[in-house]
RNA sequence: GCGGGGGUAGCUAAGCCUGGCCAAAGGCGCCGGACUUAAGAUCCGGUCUCGCAGGAGUCCGUGGGUUCAAAUCCCACCCCCCGCACCA
């Protein structure tokens, strides 16, 4: 017997394997399954693990049950990460350093080249490469490719040409985050702070000041009513600025913003905020009003200007009580225009006052400004006179009036601030134009996805709520970018495509990855795509056998069967890809399922690399063994709950392992007579092949293992338990052992394949048969007579404990034939209360008066206990109890080392006899 | 805020859809025992409370309700996690 030793079993298995996943067009049936690939921007850890064992642990599956699996894999390389990480590194920041050289051990010559963002991907893709052959994943490594291929890249061109043909492409216009120092787009890897701040919408109110406009910034234009007065801090210089071709007032910061804004703005004259105090500005909806001084008005907030609409707004209200007190202005009353359940008339008064709010520099005005603005916004409706409109109605129309009528402006600005560029500089809320976008609010490509979406299998089935969710709620997507790898989009050669639309449909690619590389790529054009993906064919198609082969490929691969992915890419790429995928393949070509993840965490909290909090995927293959990883990935959780990775738990799984290869290696040689209990061992394994066959049917590997591993090793200890003296098994546990190899196989691959290696067996486990239940060595019967006396050996067991004497023999009294009759009418009828009525109808049954009664009340109560399935079987077939521990008898007598007598409760002297139930027989221990 | 998912014994986690097999699987930890010079490994037993007869009591976030019967169904509340876009 060789020494269990995973190290070695990987080496060896692995030598074996080398080609045997590379899979091609056959006649079996295939099954396809692809996983999202990775960006390869560090080591593996072992959340990744999971991510890739879970499709392979499925892939093994189909594939021993006979199927053609394709199980192919890609790296992902569009993208700005990589040319961040590059930059970090060629400027040696100490965070970025030590974590490739630390944490991910990069060796310092490599990491020394590191300063090119390529030879970061290719370093890592290798290395992903080598850590999941490592792991046993089936992979057909022939079609690896990655996104910046250039073949690659004419695929993406062909796919947008489809896109833009069908409309599906358009130009706009978009507000971006944006560093005026780098000249470009700020994504969130590049931010120094504020990478929470979102951009929002203020809409400018255009007031008349003299020969100039003061334009107000405010996120609520339905109060316009409500204005008092506006607000400029007395402390700040603002300007005066021609704003396209106007002059405005507005703070200096202002000015500079509204320049990214898509206006033209020359600055002509500082203008102080005291100077501005006190002077009128106009409004046609809401009159004349007169500008108040305000220390809480930002000049770094949208335009630095504030209307006041002191009814619903605490700042405002409280602003205006400040001076009022003072004795100024006592001539301004608020103006209230909307109703919210829950408040007052002047529901920002009535705010400010219930919380005792003293002046404006209370640190609780943000909050309840936050309160009072959600409250309207949800429940509030403006007054009759100003249209009756619920607040979230009228926000919209009154912001679109006032654009068309009254001259305001939109502009954008950060809800919070500073924001702030790696390089130091502010950012700054920009216009792009020439920016591209995926029309995904198109309702009539998105129902199309829906209708897909119907068609496919979702596993978990709870997911499908949030991708109906998802349709419905995608917007318009920004599809192309100015820095980062990737294909130039067409239609803009200074632009690239967005790494999440350049990875939309490339499941298809996979089945021809390896014969298109004998292309060379200016000749891949849309036409040989149209021949290989759509089957349309044109004039002058090159090396057209090559592309035959190709067509052929894709053919027998697509659609894919299911797609594997984590939770958190349901809201983009898990359904992007449906988008893709209905716009540019046939109906029969589209996706038919898809299997979503749950998270890792490490020793319970979230696992993180730029934290550290991770295990790197490879240490863990070293320290435990990929057998040990696998088993412990996919036995701890089902694929799509979160799992929890503790090394004491890890470590526990190996000894199971190690359990589980001696149990093979003890009884693979044995060849005893087979006995009842061989025929129960037998009767049990097929309940676990057809269990286990279904748990993955399913995807639930976790419940799998349970099934092939726990199952089994707990029946083979009863099995052991009631051997005859001296036996150790039969030659039946050979045809055991064969199938709980093939069982644990997917999971323990390395481990398996020795093992079969051993059995003599010529070929790979991992190309075996998979176990098929077989129905006529089920011995419903023998299992019954088993359950019987486990839970009677169970009983005793606890009796003995119970009363600790030393017992000198054990009597069990079985129960008479009419407490059978009285547990066989409760048991097979469906109202147990007629039941009752049923049986007290009996003469018979009516002379034993209480005992009859308490006996159909214990029979009750013990059909509610036993599993329906026995219950079922005693009352149809029957057990002969008498037979069962009488066969059984040697048996209970080595377990409890005391004599054992059967005998009937009827006419025993014993007063515990009277107890006897049928399946429960009385016990008696003396 | 909007949307999605959850709260089960010391920890972890099944069960919930389809109500009685539920004092509630499995694993870990802990306790005891066997083996061992010892430790480790392994094996056996225990692990809510009470009980010298296989039983009883309390229990599945909180509070109500439906039912002969609720961890499971219904209602309300509290708490936790995840996603919300130009980012892979």
């Amino acid at each position: 017997m060789t020494e269990f030793d995973l190290a070695a079993f990987q080496k060896e298995a692995l030598e074996r394997w080398t080609h045997a996943f590379e899979s091609n067009p056959s006649q079996k049936e295939k099954y396809y399954l692809t996983v999202a690939y990775p960006y390869p921007s560090g080591a593996m850890h072992v959340g990744h693990g999971r991510t890739y064992i879970v499709p392979d642990v499925i892939a093994r599956f189909w594939r021993m049950r006979g199927m053609q699996v394709l199980y192919p894999m890609a790296f992902h390389v569009t993208g700005a990460p990589v040319i961040g990480i590059s930059k970090r590194i060629a400027r040696k920041d100490e965070k970025t350093i030590k974590l490739y050289r630390d944490l991910y051990k990069v060796p310092p010559a490599v990491l020394d080249k590191f300063t090119d963002p390529l030879t970061i991907v290719k370093h890592f893709s290798d290395e992903y490469q080598r850590v999941m052959t490592g792991c046993g994943l089936s992979i057909d490594w022939r079609r690896r490719f990655t996104t910046v291929d250039p073949t690659y890249s004419k695929f993406i061109e062909w796919q947008w040409k489809h896109l833009y043909e069908a409309g599906h492409v358009t130009k706009g216009v978009h507000p971006v985050r944006y560093c005026t120092h780098d000249e470009n787009p700020v994504g969130d890897h590049d931010l120094l702070e504020g990478d929470k701040a979102e951009v929002i919408k203020f809409t400018l109110v255009i007031f008349k000041f003299d020969d100039a406009i003061i334009p107000t910034a405010t996120l609520r234009p339905e109060t316009i009513h409500g204005v008092t007065n506006l607000w400029v801090n007395p402390n700040v210089t603002y300007v005066r600025a021609l704003v396209d071709g106007k002059p405005w007032v507005i703070s200096r910061e202002a000015a500079e913003k509204l320049q990214l804004q898509d206006h033209v703005v020359t600055i002509e004259k500082e203008i102080t905020g005291r100077d501005l105090i006190n002077k009128t500005v106009s409004h046609p909806l809401c009159g004349e009003i007169q500008i108040l001084p305000a220390d809480f008005v930002d000049p770094d907030m949208a335009s630095g200007m504030v209307m006041s609409v002191p009814a619903h707004a605490p700042f405002d209200f409280i602003a205006l009580r400040d001076l009022q007190r003072q004795g100024k202005y006592k001539n301004i009353k608020p103006i209230p225009l909307i109703k919210v359940e829950g408040y007052g008339e002047i529901p920002a008064q009535d705010a400010v006052e219930t919380a005792g709010i003293i002046n404006q520099l209370d640190t609780r005005m943000e909050e309840l400004t936050q309160e009072i603005y959600s409250a309207e916004f949800s429940k509030g409706k403006l007054f009759e006179r100003f249209g009756g409109k619920p607040v979230r109605i009228a926000r919209e129309e009154v912001a679109q009036e006032m654009i068309e009528k009254y001259g305001s402006v939109i502009m954008y600005e950060f809800d919070t601030r500073p924001v702030v560029c790696r390089c130091g500089n502010r950012v700054q809320v920009k216009i792009l134009h020439d920016q591209w976008f995926l029309k995904y609010s198109d309702q009539s490509w998105k129902s199309q996805v829906s209708d897909q979406l119907r068609d496919m299998v979702l596993v978990p089935p709870e997911v499908r709520l949030e991708f109906d969710r998802t349709v419905d709620w995608l917007k318009d997507w920004a599809c192309t970018r100015r820095v980062g790898l990737g294909t130039r989009f067409p239609w803009d050669t200074t632009q690239l495509i967005e790494p999440l639309s350049d990875s939309t449909i490339y499941m298809a690619y996979y089945t021809i990855a390896h014969r298109i590389r004998e292309i060379s790529p200016e000749k891949l054009t849309p036409e040989v795509f149209d021949y290989i993906f759509l089957g349309i064919e044109s004039p002058n198609l090159p090396e057209k056998e090559k592309l035959d082969a190709m067509r052929k490929e894709f053919l027998y691969w697509y659609p894919y069967n299911f797609r594997f992915s984590a939770k958190d890419l349901i809201s983009n790429h898990l359904t992007f890809q449906i988008f893709h995928h209905v716009a540019i393949f046939q109906k029969h070509q589209l996706p038919k399922g898809m299997v979503v993840f749950g998270m890792g965490l490490l020793n319970g909290a979230k696992m993180s690399s730029s934290k550290g909090n991770v295990f790197l995927l490879e240490d863990a293959i070293n320290e435990f063994g990929a057998d040990t990883v696998r088993m412990f990935l996919m036995g701890s959780a089902e694929p799509w709950q979160d799992f929890d990775w503790r090394n004491e738990l890890v470590l526990s799984t190996k000894k199971q392992i190690e359990r589980f290869y001696n149990a093979i290696h003890e009884m693979k040689d044995v060849g005893g007579e087979p006995e009842d209990i061989d025929i129960w061992l037998m009767s049990r394994l097929q309940e676990h092949i057809g269990r286990t066959t279904t748990a993955l049917d399913n995807f639930q590997t976790r419940q799998a293992l349970q099934e092939a591993y726990f199952g089994i090793e707990n029946d083979l200890k009863w099995y052991r338990r009631r051997l005859s003296e001296g036996c150790d098994g039969s030659r039946m546990l050979v045809s055991l052992c064969s199938a709980w190899v093939r069982l644990l196989a997917p999971f323990i691959p390395f481990t398996c394949e020795k093992l079969w290696q051993e059995f003599g067996e010529q070929g790979l486990v991992s190309f075996a048969d998979w176990p098929v239940e077989d129905k006529k060595l089920v011995n419903r019967r023998i299992e019954l007579a088993e359950e019987l006396l486990l839970r009677t050996v169970e009983d005793i067991d606890s009796i003995r404990k119970l009363i600790q004497i030393t017992p000198k023999c054990i009597t069990l009294s079985l129960a008479p034939l009419w407490k059978h009759t009285v547990f066989i009418t409760i048991a097979r009828s469906a109202d147990k209360t007629l039941a009752i009525r049923e049986i007290m109808k009996d003469n018979a049954m009516r002379r034993r008066g209480k005992e009859a009664m308490d006996t159909v009340k214990q029979c009750t109560n013990l059909i509610h206990r036993l599993p329906p399935q026995i219950v079922e079987m005693i009352a149809s077939e029957g057990v002969n109890e008498r037979a069962v521990f009488e066969q059984a008898k040697s048996f209970l007598e080595k377990e409890f080392g005391v004599p054992v007598h059967i005998t009937d409760a009827e006419g025993s002297a014993h007063a515990k006899a009277l107890t006897a139930l049928p399946f429960k027989p009385a016990i008696v221990i003396e």
